[in-house]
DNA sequence: AATACTTCCTAAAAAAGTTAGAAAGTCTTA
DNA sequence: TAAGACTTTCTAACTTTTTTAGGAAGTATT
């Protein structure tokens, strides 16, 4: 690629991601002088790709002059997959959805058709927005599973029947005309709270998706860590339990078996068959798990006693897992994401009991705990960054 | 610093972890351009600091020069201390002890003398040895505890009496008129297995210190992962075990109440009196814990059965906490190392079984498990090389 | 032994970075 | 309120670094 459009994409990046910049702000993120700096950003401006948007407030000197990015110019298609429901969305570049979410029923577990559907699917949505392909970034895509992002593989989910010669990626992109990146569902949430959300600026954070299992993204360093085969964060199965629970991954005493909305709706179950007094009475279970969390969460949210000991419970339960987490790495934050989110903060008092019972203090009070404000949006969110990366990042 | 200084500092660095490097390879190392390497070389090696050593095998096309350290140029003085024992070595850009190894009793517990007692046996190193300050780079310090590097403290042995203003690297530097540079020991480690070890090139690795604690020394992406505040890798105080035992630091059933050369020596003992038939019997114990568990570790290697059981019990508890890194971290390698790599191959049965019983199959076949061969020099190394790595480093 | 093909190294051209100073602002003090 | 001191942004001249093209010194193949 020619240089100055590598240094073009540099600067689209960081303006994605800090929303307004100024050109001396831009030099020293990009790491290039001034002058080129200058240079490349009254380019973009002549392409209307940016535009200038004032003058910033001086900090004890002459103003200078802002940019931001043209939301009408450059697109981002953003997917997430759980293993029943796909979400698609055309974003601009200030995170803004374009035409609204759309969502699929798209059943991953031994479903040769779902790449398939997939693409269709994406197609559809590049060609009703009616916004040309040149426009468009690129594809990301987050979904469960161990994913390596680099082949483009996902070996938990095939998607496929076997037989083929093409990755998931090389398929997709070859059906749509665009770029295509996947990665790891709980790892882009980490992303997008790394980028837009509480974990902003905490170059070492941990962030736990609470969802159908129990995941983990991880920033070290700054930059989201994925190990050496792109299979970092398998939280959910460390064994921590001598609860003799079968795990789907077979072996027994996984944080999974204690810790998941799965596991919160199970007990709540159990719980009202025992005779426990909840509001959920009468209107639970309905059978369908996204309603059947939610009401749990909103019910412990409005005070519902019964429900609030079933998210102390699990919550603990993570917390013994974070503690792990912080003797290991060390992080700023721990972050509480994905749809568990919904609970608020009614998970920080267990989780940090746990803390406080299984950690050393002096590493204790080093980290904070934290749940986040963007919840489902994570995702996609994520999803949108994962390609912004690639399109910045030098081939 | 001015930049072509930079630029020597950073060739150096390279070859000094290589032994032996083309013009082209260092320019593809410091990412700088040829032209500029090479004069920077030239420069070098009138100065006498660089030498050229013959020409490398051709690939196919013309022969490279190569060049070497001048092993009399400089020197980097490497110290190594666990709670008893400190030891002292000045050495070459070789890694070649120039005046053998001193080894000086300084117990670091309660001791608000012991700081300036280092200071004395560093400032004779550096005389004795008749070199000029001039030429040695710097003190690199690894030593036990909660260190902060970038501060340069301890906070686990602070070794003063807490009223000074000075913090141990302050000190130790107008002590000594050179820089110092301090990090954990298991820290250390891991960098010396990295740079110079079995971890070499493995960018993702874990290597556990097996001595009078279980500490851990972090690879991730390339470089040692210190986590937000320089204390990420206390793997011996997750808690694994529901055994009363208390652990030093308050809490029990920690990972270190099963398993280091202490509990060794302990299972030991209480195994003797016991009735245990062993070739120990009649030598041991002597009282002094190096001897003890040297005395143990060779006993197992040479075959005595009883010695052997104690290291599978101890290397399968490894085994769990290691089962956790492979979770979390997906390393692409985990090195046993420290003092107890004395015991070699021995460790690594156990601790693969444990790894067969707890981790996902998918992932603990991605990992290599592995003895270093650095053994007991490893800390030493990785003080030197500490001291390169801020040399190089530009401030 | 001659030709094709690599790779290392060097010199000239192009690109990027640095530096000094002008422009445009803020803040303090008389 | 006005002048002067001080900051910061932005620009133009200069310096450093990188890129490119080509020559030198090898290896492998016919």
């Amino acid at each position: 690629m020619k240089k100055d459009e590598q240094y073009k994409r540099l600067i689209l990046r960081e303006i994605y991601y800090a929303n307004t910049l100024s050109a001396t702000e831009l030099s020293d993120r990009i790491g290039k002088s001034l002058p080129l700096t200058i240079r490349t950003v009254n380019h973009l401006v002549k392409e209307k790709i940016l535009e200038p948007s004032g003058y910033a407030p001086s900090s004890g000197g002459r103003r200078p002059i802002t940019y931001t990015i043209n939301r009408k110019a450059l697109y981002i298609l953003s997917v997430s997959m759980d293993q029943l429901v796909t979400r698609i969305s055309l974003m601009d570049l200030t995170n803004s959805h374009v035409g609204g979410i759309g969502r699929h029923e798209l059943p991953l577990k031994n479903n040769p058709a779902a790449l398939k559907v997939l693409a269709t699917l994406l197609a559809d949505a590049v060609n009703q927005s009616g916004i040309d392909r040149s426009r468009i970034l690129g594809i990301g895509i987050g979904m469960p599973g161990f994913i390596d992002g680099m082949r483009g593989e996902n070996y938990s989910f095939p998607m496929q029947d076997g037989t083929e010669q093409q990755t998931i990626v090389e398929y997709l992109a070859t059906a749509t005309g665009l770029p295509v990146h996947i990665d790891n569902d709980s790892s882009l949430i980490a992303l997008a709270e790394y980028k837009f959300g509480i974990a902003r600026k905490a170059a070492n954070s941990m962030v736990v998706n609470i969802g159908w299992g129990v995941g983990l993204g991880m920033i070290l360093n700054g930059s989201l860590f994925r190990g050496n085969n792109g299979f970092a964060g398998e939280f959910s199965h460390i064994p921590l339990f001598n609860n003799n629970k079968l795990c789907s991954c077979g072996k027994s005493g996984c944080l999974e078996t204690e810790t998941s909305l799965l596991v919160l709706i199970d007990k709540a179950v159990k719980g009202l068959q025992d005779g426990k007094i909840s509001s959920l009475q009468g209107h639970f279970p309905t059978g369908e798990i996204e309603k059947d969390a939610e009401s749990i969460m909103e019910a412990a949210a409005a005070g519902d006693k019964f429900c609030i000991e079933l998210i102390r419970e699990i919550g603990y339960h993570i917390g013994r897992g974070v503690a792990i987490l912080i003797h290991l790495l060390n992080p700023r934050s721990i972050v509480l994401s994905g749809r568990g989110s919904l609970a608020g903060r009614l998970w920080l008092a267990p989780v940090q009991q746990a803390l406080n019972e299984h950690c050393i203090p002096r590493l204790a009070t080093q980290t904070a705990v934290e749940v986040s404000g963007l919840g489902y949006e994570a995702e996609l969110l994520g999803s949108a960054a994962l390609v912004m990366e690639n399109y910045a990042t030098p081939q």
